[in-house]
DNA sequence: ATAAAAGTGTAACAGTTGTTACACTGTAGA
DNA sequence: TCTACAGTGTAACAACTGTTACACTTTTAT
């Protein structure tokens, strides 16, 4: 907990660093630990605080109607969970979160949030930036599965990895995880995935992919 | 513009009605009108003010690198488009908009509605709510998005329409937009529908559904 | 009122994905 | 080192959706 550093979470960092030792005794906040592989927020229960990760990492997934999976993402410490739903009308968790590894989060009333936005300007455009982030990011999430083909997805996916022009990357998940986050069966993933290093299009090596044919890819979206 | 009522609105209605004057007169800002069927904001295009729809109404959607159409929603004045992007880091425009009857729009510079988050905190309240709340509208997008069939996107679709059990209402898409909303063909759609009639689930004429057996239609989520 | 445009019903067929099953491989823990 | 177990590759078949085409109806504009 001391070698936190706020400076490296989107919505903290801002605050000035003599202030933190201050802000961090202030705060009237609540610490947990929860070991790996456990499930610590059901989808549907009620946020009244902002959860912010403290160490390790989560993942959160939301369970469809039909009772199948769809992956959202992978958050690693620090940042918050699901910010934008402390202050909605209907402020329940929209998804499941569980551990990943060994985690710590502390539990932020949201009249103490509220109390940093009034004091603290920047704290308050920070905390809308990153809200403003996830909503990019869900509007993100939202066109790549509306894209119809398992290709398509892959190709919007693995386009979008690509970094500095650098076409050989790791993905920090595997094939049953990439699998629910397109929302699609997983047999039906690796058809996909094995048909594109067959046209050679892409290369595959445990995690590590590597683009080989961008053209072919792009081809792909249309 | 004299008879735009501010308390209407899901981000102005706490400020005082004798405020509302000053307000208004205060704020910096311009107002442009558009005629209908117009598409007044492209997908990509920056967005660095607020934009508020004083009346009329727009459509929303996005498109897809595939070059389909995606719709996401039919906003109604008055209310803002898209305030989530304007603090965002990448502060682009996620989708096209396109006026559905003839519309007023006022632009407030971000730095307004900075200075009246910080002089007002109601305000502020209201304008996170707000955020919350179309992020908690996107997440329902993702889920309707996500389930895999049309029969059970339609079942999740028509079920929210069911306010205080009445199984009869109006949608105000027509079929051509519906399957947008919903990512489908329209044929594929429309095949959906005829064989519900024909299985006794509901009934349609023109844009009234009547929802005739609950019990055959929560089994299509399944 | 009438023509043009938009929206709907329907069909045949192709294409893609889901399901299920099973063998194989890599990995982590005893 | 060995043993589970999770993860992967693959196949056959069923199920569903997309595509295309066209007739028909409703709405809109002149």
């Amino acid at each position: 907990m001391e070698n936190i550093d706020l400076s490296a979470c989107p919505i903290c960092s801002t605050l000035n660093i003599e202030n933190q030792e201050d802000f961090l005794l202030d705060l009237k906040c609540t610490i947990k630990a929860y070991p790996k592989g456990e499930l610590i927020v059901r989808q549907g229960d009620v946020c009244d605080a902002l959860y912010m990760l403290m160490t390790g990492s989560v993942k959160t997934e939301m369970i469809t109607e039909n009772g199948s999976l769809l992956g959202i993402e992978i958050i690693k410490a620090p940042r918050p969970l699901a910010p934008a739903f402390l202050f909605s009308d209907n402020n329940h968790f929209p998804v499941d979160v569980t551990t990943l590894e060994d985690v710590e989060i502390m539990r932020i009333p949201k009249e103490e949030i509220m109390r940093l936005m009034m004091t603290n300007p920047d704290f308050m455009k920070q905390f809308l930036t990153h809200n403003s982030n996830r909503t990019q990011f869900l509007t993100n999430r939202l066109q790549l599965l509306s894209i119809k083909t398992i290709k398509g997805k892959l190709a919007h996916f693995l386009l979008e990895q690509v970094i500095d022009n650098k076409k050989t990357f790791v993905l920090n998940r595997n094939q049953t995880e990439l699998a629910d986050f397109f929302g699609v069966a997983r047999p039906s993933l690796a058809r996909s995935l094995s048909e594109m290093v067959q046209e050679g299009i892409i290369s595959i090596d445990k995690k590590e992919y590597t683009i080989l044919d961008l053209k072919k890819m792009r081809d792909l979206l249309v």
